[in-house]
Formats: structure tokens, sequence, C-alpha cells
DNA sequence: TTTCTGTGTATTGTTCAACAATCTCTGTAA
DNA sequence: TTACAGAGATTGTTGAACAATACACAGAAA
């Protein structure tokens, strides 16, 4: 987690070879995108053109291309002439996620048409099988599928995405932080009660409860994050890549 | 409306002299939305490179920077090898519309905490006194403002961002088919009543109204559209592009 | 020491020209 | 009429070039 550019680039090479790419600006960007998501492009790494295009073959427009869309996603952060950067989510940014998820989490489980919770039950499942097995990561990627699979009952592929993009926003703001290990196992429950609230038909209850859980992890996400920042404001462990790209 | 390439050549080639771009590519996306979002590319056009770049000044990578801009957009379609066309909505893209805003104005109605009510009141005036003088453009860039004003109640840029998108999407529609002069008129009131509504703090009836609403609304572009796409079936309506494109 | 200031170097922003890949169109033959 | 083949045009991608900007470092002034 959290390897330099250096550190990730053999590994990066050893995927681009001999791949045909019918749109290799996008594919280009999915390959990022992934490393990323993954935690091994950390927030606030730069990324260079001429390293990133020399291992993925590709030239530097196509490699442009797949940071305009990245930079759409949010995912990265372009800076006039100083590059491109791994999204360091503020805490405003923060607020603005969990702004967006309040609003569609609550709609979805109140007006869809759609009542197949089969990947729902899925999710809380896997979520508690990567709790027995302390499984941080485990936790936090079922826990996602089960907000991502609320969603998914809208039926929108424009909902889902803008849910996806906010979801890959979260795993930004959990590299950028110290993951606390007990962070997701109390919601377990509430997903599970949220749930069957809403196959129980009382919908606005189980709204009411999704909105009072996106507000507590909210908050404990936001101090986790003015603790982080209070941490890294030593000089010395801000690297030229997060000076470059601010604390802001 | 619905001018041909070759007709706003001229134009866009007006607004592109001495122009310092600091961004050049979403410039050029700004510039082409525009013309799209106005109705004088209509829907079905076909955005060819070479003539484009001579004409706005930029290089055909910074065009296709633009293209891929308006593409994630959905305002325009690209077809690898074939080219990029101004969307042509289909039916399907209208129910997606309208999912959305069945999801996103009702939520906004029900869970914002903003109260700021001056920019719907405006709205709806304009509505009204552009029905009084007849213009059918003026009561439909009207009621958008009325509908973007709602899911600006949420304080949310991504929200806000994806409505200003659908809504760019929906003039896109209204171009691809013959404008019924009364479409707007029946809403205006509809309108006035939600808000009504909602100043009344009776939020859950103000939603239920707005879900009616844009039921209706759907349904009623749905049908336009099919009688549209019946009239256009006749081979020498169609252009090269429209074939292109399909009529899927 | 600290702060300022100027210069050189590296990186990004944009353009241009080229070539391969693919599609469209036209004309011919069955 | 349909099928097919080839020429021409357009897109997809690359590589190199140059201007504009920012970064790092050295030296001068306080």
């Amino acid at each position: 987690m959290g390897m330099t550019l250096d550190e990730i680039l053999p590994d990066l090479r050893r995927q681009s070879v001999d791949v045909r790419h019918a749109e290799t600006g996008l594919w280009a960007a999915s390959m990022l995108r992934d490393r990323i998501s993954a935690g091994q492009l950390a927030p606030g790494a730069k990324l260079s053109e001429e390293p990133l295009c020399e291992v993925l073959g590709v030239s530097r427009n196509t490699l442009r291309e797949a940071f305009a869309t990245l930079a759409r996603e949010h995912v990265v952060t372009r800076i006039p002439n100083r590059g491109v950067f791994v999204t360091r989510p503020t805490a405003d940014d923060i607020r603005e996620i969990y702004r967006v998820r309040r609003f569609l989490e609550p709609a979805a489980l109140t007006w869809s048409t759609d009542y197949t919770t089969d990947a729902l039950h899925a999710a809380i499942a896997r979520a508690r099988s990567a709790h027995t097995d302390g499984s941080v990561p485990g936790m936090a990627s079922a826990n996602q599928d089960f907000h991502a699979g609320v969603v998914a009952l809208t039926g929108s592929d424009r909902l889902n995405a803008q849910m996806t993009q906010v979801l890959a926003e979260m795993r930004l703001v959990f590299h950028s932080m110290v993951a606390d290990p007990l962070f997701h196992a109390p919601y377990i429950d509430d997903n599970a009660i949220i749930l069957a609230k809403f196959e129980a038909g009382e919908r606005s209850e189980a709204a009411a409860l999704m909105v009072d859980y996106l507000r507590r992890a909210e908050q404990q996400l936001l101090e986790a994050h003015a603790r982080a920042r209070a941490a890294t404001r030593h000089p010395l462990a801000q690297t030229g890549a997060q000076r470059a790209y601010g604390t802001r």
C-alpha cells in the first residue's frame, strides 16, 4: 500500500506487453484506475507523463486522454503546468461524498421498483465472514458492495455510475488515512437492519435509518481525517508530491 | 435550428480567433457543447475532425480531448473508426433520463436542508411571462431552470452536475423531434403547486406530485418520440449520418 | 542566518506530420 | 438486383518538436 511510482513501474510494464487495445486511451485509464483503487498509487502521488507512457507503451497524447478520463472521475487531479496527481481527498470532499450518498441511497430505498435483494444479502454475508476472518479489506469491500447494491435497485445506469464514482473516491479517503480496523464492524448490523426494513415494506423507515447511518459514518471519517491531517503536518512526513498538491 | 455542419462553420470561426485558452481541450468542448445545446448542430450530425479543428484553430489531438469530454456527457456519441456524432436520443435514453430525474428531484424535495426558493419562484415567473409571450424556447428554458433549481437545493456539486447533464440530454430530445408548442404550458402550474407544497413543509406531498409530474412528462415525450421516429422512417429523410448512427 | 532574486533545467501544454487500421463509396461482374 | 473488389477518405495512434510554465539551486542583499 502506498508504494511510490517507481516501485510499481515494473508491475505495470508486465501487464502492458502485447495487449491489443481498441481504445488505447480508455485502456490506459482503466490500468491506472485499478492501481489507484488498490492503493498501490497512494493519494498525493505524482503521475509523471514520461515514465508512465514508457511503461504503458502508449504515447504521451494517448496517456493524456487517459488522464482526462480519470480527472473527470475525480480520481486524479490536474494542476496546470504542474502535472497530474492521485487525488488527495479533503474534508470538503468527504462532506460532498456523503451529501451525494445521503440523497442517492435513501432515494433508492424509497422509490425503487426493484425488489431483488439477493445481492444485498450476499454482501452482508460476505461482510460477516470477513469480520470473523478479521479481514479489514474484505469488510470494506463487502460494505461497498452493499451500498452499491442499494443504488442498483434504481435500475439506472447513470445513478449507478455516479455511485461507483463516489465509492471510488471513498477508497481514496481510506487510503489517505490510517485505517481503523474497527471502522466497518459496527455498520454490518446497521446494513442488515436497513435491509430488513426495506424487505418488510417499511421504506421510509429504511431510508431514515440509512440517513442516520451515513451521518454517523461521515462524522467518524471526518474525525479520522482531521487526525490524519494533524499527524502529517510534520514537515518530515511530507514528500515533494504532497507539498506540490498542497495541504489546502 | 438543425443547420448542417457547413452552415455554422463560419460562425464558429468567428468566435475562435484570438482566443487565449488555458485549457484548450475544455474550451473546444464548451464551444461545441453550446452549439449542440442551441440546436445548431442537430442530433445525428456528424462532427468530422478535419473541418472542425481547422475552424476552431486547434489540433486534432486537442479536438479529440474535447470529444472525449462530450462523449462522457452523452452529448456526443463515438463510433470507433466511424466518427463522432451528436447523440440522437433513443426511447431508452428518454426512459433513463426520467429514471434519474424521478430519483433526484423527489429526493431533493424530501431531504434538502436548504430552504432558499427565490430562484424557483423566479423560474416560474419567467415561465409564465414566456407563456403569455408565446415563446416556446422561453418556456422550455424556464422550466429547466425550475427543475435544476430543485436539485440545487441539495447543495451538492456532483448532483447538480448530473442534473445539468441530464437536462442537456433533454434538450437533445427536444431538438430531435418536432416541438409541440403546448408541451410545456400545462406543467407551469404543476411546478407552482409543487413549490407551494414544499414551502408549506409538506415535503412528501411535494415529492409525490413531482413523481407524478415526471411520469406524465415522460409518457408524453415517449409518444412524441415514437411519432417522430415513424415520420423519419422514410428512407428519403435519412442522411448518411443518421444511417451511420443507426435507428437502433 | 534569512530572504530575495535570477538563471538553468525539467516538465507540461499544444501542435504538426506521418502511418496503420478501418470504413465508405463506386463500379463491375454475376 | 445482389455480391464483391478496390480506391479513396476518415479515424486511431504515434513520435517529435517547440513554447510556456514551474522547480531547484546558486548567489546577492538585509
